[in-house]
DNA sequence: GGTAGTAGCCTAGCTCTCCTAGGCAAACGA
DNA sequence: TCGTTTGCCTAGGAGAGCTAGGCTACTACC
């Protein structure tokens, strides 16, 4: 008999997979053994309880969409770069929704500090140099981004568009003009 | 014996306001039922299942935050509008963390149609309408302005905002300027 | 005011998930 | 070769979701 060769990798690559085809919230420690073909009871060994599987997913995909953003960063600056940020953020977003879903769970703050959430932080200040904002307006103008963003992509899948005829693609590329501009233009109190 | 006298809307209301405790993942048909000294069972005769009552929760937030939304919109008009609209919103979600969370499950298109949800829509527009937006650049600022709604009350309460010691109260409100600004000088194509 | 119907609860019982405890066998290092 | 560790197993309990079917109390109607 050979051994599955289960290890915690795989085990979370496998429920970050499933998670993008039956949601997070079916993601459970009962069916991912069953596709390891081993007991349900044996990926204890492995993981410590479900929320910690769920919280691997997360830190999956902070570190995959982290990869992504800075691979579509790469030498582009101001509009350019926002352009590419957000189209990678909202492109991971729809291509891996389960993923997507479980970057929301609250983590703990040494797990946050610990994760590829920082990186965001980071690559989203390194786009508003292109904008000349100083503290704390840069600070704002994170914030706002990153609402914009995420709020987007969630109200998109959520399906809070749905009821106006308008391609969301149109919208997206609006919303993003709409946000360059107000950088560039960042109102002083 | 006493009949308990348990209808759907009471049940919906204890719901709603176990969300708030303890979140709406945790709000299970066998603890509503404890509170109501019932059996779990019993309850099955006043929902279909689980994911009914959820969604009984999402429809009772939608309209509870439609009314607040409403009046704080009486008289105002412009940048008042608009901020105070904001600011409903956000209070809301912030005291009512469950019942918010509950309104980010996707309904199905009739049950959503039939929801509150459209007067927000309406509303929304109704604060474009001091900004002279025409389509499809309205259904575009309307779409952003939830987003970032949406996406800034998100992200705050699951901590998106820890890692920087700026105060949110102020991030909110200078993105609201940031808004306002965009709305007045909406960028043409 | 008796009686039929229905509303509203019950018990019993199934399935599924999460998780613990304790056991056994394969792989590996000394 | 012989422990030791690693990685799986079985057994089993708690709690959630849900169905089927039964009992009781209230309601309405003749």
């Amino acid at each position: 008999m050979v051994r599955a060769k289960v290890t915690v990798e795989r085990l979370t690559l496998a429920a970050a997979e499933l998670a993008d085809e039956v949601g997070v919230e079916n993601v459970t420690v009962a069916a991912l053994a069953r596709q390891f073909g081993v007991k349900d009871a044996s990926l204890y060994f492995h993981l410590k309880n479900a929320h910690d599987l769920r919280v691997r997913i997360a830190l999956l995909a902070l570190a995959e969409l982290a990869d992504r953003v800075a691979a579509a960063l790469a030498g582009r600056a101001g509009k350019d770069a926002l352009v590419a940020f957000a189209d990678a953020y909202r492109d991971y977003a729809r291509e891996h929704p389960g993923r997507y879903a479980a970057m929301q769970i609250d983590l703990d703050p040494e797990t946050a500090a610990a994760s590829a959430g920082v990186r965001h932080a980071e690559m989203t200040r390194a786009i508003l140099r292109g904008y000349r904002l100083s503290e704390p307006d840069q600070t704002d103008a994170v914030r706002m981004m990153h609402s914009t963003f995420h709020g987007f992509v969630s109200l998109e899948k959520t399906g809070g568009f749905r009821h106006t005829p308008r391609p969301t693609d149109d919208s997206w590329s609006r919303t993003l003009d709409a946000l360059d501009a107000v950088l560039t233009n960042w109102p002083s109190r």
